[in-house]
DNA sequence: AGCACGCCGACT
DNA sequence: GTCGGCGTGCTC
């Protein structure tokens, strides 16, 4: 009798559901592939492969019911296979189960995050390592990171969490545990922040080990990334350095994951999957009984309670190898000085460049003024899309929308109130430039900002241009707080230090104060008399004399006990549910209908483990013309929290017009 | 998500 | 009388 192939799939669409279909095209799908189709009404959609049947040519009705939950007449046709080989195997699948049932999406969207979206193979990814010399290095290590080394590769624990200051050799340490892993035969994965940040361990990589080394972040064209992914699924390459998404490379045998500056946000997914990727890691790691070892100066307060609870192994590094030392910390009180380079400061940024060394200036907002306010009334310019202030670039004679881009010609009169005194408020670095510009006479400087960093390759000339010291003075926002590492620079002023302090979200302090502490950090890497001058209208802040004094753990140990009092992270594990939709009441109604539903289901579990606050406005209350509301979840237990959530999002039916977010530990309450 | 269906306002 | 605005609903 003629059987037939029928394939499953999962669609990256916001629907739960996958879908099976007669192969229709002549091809013959394996699981992994790409396959396109139609789905309702589109004619075409491409949909991941994750079973396959063969059954016979003719269906009844009791076999496709029971094979496909579907009466035969509904099943339609496959167009064509998108992929000859493919892109991922039953363990991928596994990975992609639980990320969706971790981050309650569906299969489908889970996959999408994970591979390569391009739909042709290109084989030229290695071209560029062609002419790289593999060097042997012979660092002579402190102290400190032998006893890491040896500590982490003998301990019992998979997870290791390397804590030290800025400059302290974290990377020599991550780059020697990645060679005995690949000696065992076991391949590595290293994640960074942002690559495109952190050339100098991109370089560092691949100076050490060459083409066995595949490099993936968002940067990389489509093609290529699928390139550098079948290089990784051959086990060409069996170290893989990258961003967020490398996470899910396909590795086989996997030895070690490495977490460079494990605190930064950007490790966590900003669009669905809202995926954390050491969460990632972790289950990764423990899976294939690899090791895990994380690293930060400014440890995230999560990382820093699992090594005080023991889940992580903690190792120490304090001495700055090759001659650096910490630099010297002042506080500059701003509440009586308008400048916007202080008298002191000015004075540091003089004296280093006739010492002939270089300065950084950090100030976390970019643009000319943060925005104009009327004079008469007091209005402040908002985005007609966004509940934010339009911020001013000077440049472009434009007041800009950070959040959805939308920007405007600036206004003669006040929109509110028509009158004509208006004045910018506050100031971000394209007017610290100006400033600079004006009063430093004979300096050369440059800024690296994402305003400045956008044309291609504008960001590599300004590195490259400040590494060879031909610009005194780089402004910059937190840019120049990643990774960068440049032997002349002798002074580092921070401005408005204070600046996010303000911002509703309970993860504020923690946030500006890594901030602080890395930017600081920038300074004196390889001489002992760095300075730093750090700015603020709130000297006697805690959180900037605690950055001022590099007291990272009093800090941290700090913060842990207010989180406590909160029951909050890391305390307790939080949920989000934000609701969005073009219509002010029809999020008003979802939010009443979830809220509602959450509170019944609580009742009917009677839980006394899970705590529900709002429903509530975003403190953005719109973004790109989507009115926002959410619910927060809070509970001590994260598996019980996990199937409330789960059970909670199928017993709410919300109408198509609004969206339904779903954050799993979320670092943004915005 | 994306796509066509449908049901109410301004045009030749 | 229709053209077309975008709210609504469904996807093997």
């Amino acid at each position: 009798m003629a059987s037939e192939t029928f394939v499953r799939l999962a669609f990256p669409i916001p629907v739960e559901d996958t879908f099976w279909y007669r192969v229709g095209d002549g091809s013959s799908p394996s699981v992994g592939m790409r396959v396109e189709a139609p789905l309702g009404r589109r004619k075409k959609a491409t949909g991941y492969v994750v079973e396959i049947r063969q059954l016979p040519a003719v269906l009844d009705a009791a076999t496709a019911i029971r094979e496909f939950s579907v009466p035969p007449e509904k099943l339609r046709n496959t167009i064509r296979t998108v992929d000859s080989e493919p892109l991922f195997d039953e363990e991928a699948l596994e990975l992609a189960t639980w990320l969706a049932s971790m981050y309650h999406c569906a299969l489908g969207e889970a996959l999408s995050a994970m591979l390569p979206t391009a739909r042709r193979e290109r084989d030229t990814a290695t071209d560029e390592f062609d002419e790289i010399e593999v060097a042997r290095h012979a660092l002579v290590l402190t102290e400190g990171q032998r006893a890491a080394i040896e500590g982490i590769l003998q301990s019992e624990q998979l997870w290791s969490y390397l804590y030290g200051p800025t400059g302290t050799g974290k990377t020599e340490v991550f780059l020697q545990l990645a060679e005995r892993t690949l000696a065992e035969g076991r391949s590595v994965l290293y994640l960074v922040p942002e690559i495109a940040l952190t050339r100098q361990v991109e370089q560092d990589v691949r100076a050490r080990f060459g083409e066995r080394c595949a490099i993936i972040h968002s940067r990389l064209s489509p093609g290529r990334k699928l390139a550098e992914w079948r290089r990784i699924q051959r086990g060409e390459a069996r170290m893989v350095v990258g961003a967020r998404s490398a996470v899910f490379a396909p590795l086989h045998d996997l030895g070690l994951v490495i977490i460079d500056e494990e605190h930064d946000t950007g490790y966590k997914s900003g669009t669905t999957p809202r995926y954390h990727a050491r969460q990632v890691a972790m289950y990764l790691t423990r899976r294939a009984n690899a090791r895990l070892v994380m690293g930060s100066a400014t440890p995230s307060l999560e990382a820093w309670h699992a090594c005080k609870t023991g889940a992580v192994r903690r190792f120490d590094l304090s001495a700055r190898p090759g001659g650096g030392a910490f630099p010297s910390i002042h506080i500059v009180d701003m509440r009586e000085c308008t400048d916007i380079i202080a008298p002191e400061l000015a004075q540091a940024l003089r004296d280093a460049k006739a010492a002939g060394r270089q300065s950084i200036l950090f100030l976390n907002r970019r643009g000319f003024a943060r925005t104009l306010v009327c004079d008469t009334c007091g209005a402040d310019l908002l985005c007609r899309h966004c509940s934010v202030p339009l911020t001013y670039h000077k440049r472009t004679g434009r007041l800009v929308c950070h959040y959805c881009g939308f920007h405007e010609p600036v206004p003669t009169i006040c929109p509110s109130c028509g009158s004509l005194d208006m004045h910018w408020a506050s100031f971000g670095t394209e007017r610290v430039e100006e400033t600079l510009a004006a009063s430093f006479p004979g300096f050369t400087f440059a800024r690296l900002d994402t305003d400045t960093a956008s044309r291609k390759g504008a960001m590599e000339q300004t590195l490259s241009d400040f590494a060879h010291g031909s610009i005194d003075v780089l402004v910059g926002t937190q840019m120049v707080a990643k990774g960068l590492n440049f032997p002349g620079v002798r002074v580092v002023g921070i401005l408005m230090a204070d600046q996010g302090l303000a911002i509703p979200d309970f993860r504020a302090s923690e946030r500006v104060f890594s901030l602080l502490v890395q930017v600081a950090g920038r300074a004196g890497r390889h001489r002992p008399d760095g300075e730093v001058y750090i700015q603020t209208r709130k000297p006697d802040s805690d959180i900037i004399r605690l950055a001022a004094s590099g007291d990272v753990a009093g800090f941290l140990e700090k913060e842990i006990e207010r989180r406590r009092q909160l029951a909050f992270p890391p305390h307790g594990r939080l949920c989000r549910l934000v609701l969005r939709s073009r219509f002010e009441v029809a999020v008003q109604q979802a939010a009443d209908v979830l809220d509602k539903a959450a509170r019944r289901l609580l009742h009917e579990l009677n839980s006394r483990t899970i705590d529900i606050f709002g429903p509530a406005e975003c403190p953005l209350g719109m973004i790109a013309d989507n009115y926002r509301m959410h619910l927060l979840l809070r509970s001590s237990s994260f598996a019980t929290l996990q199937a409330y959530v789960h059970a909670l999002r199928h017993s709410v039916q919300l109408p198509d017009s609004v969206y339904l977010e779903i954050d799993v530990d979320p670092q943004n309450m915005l």
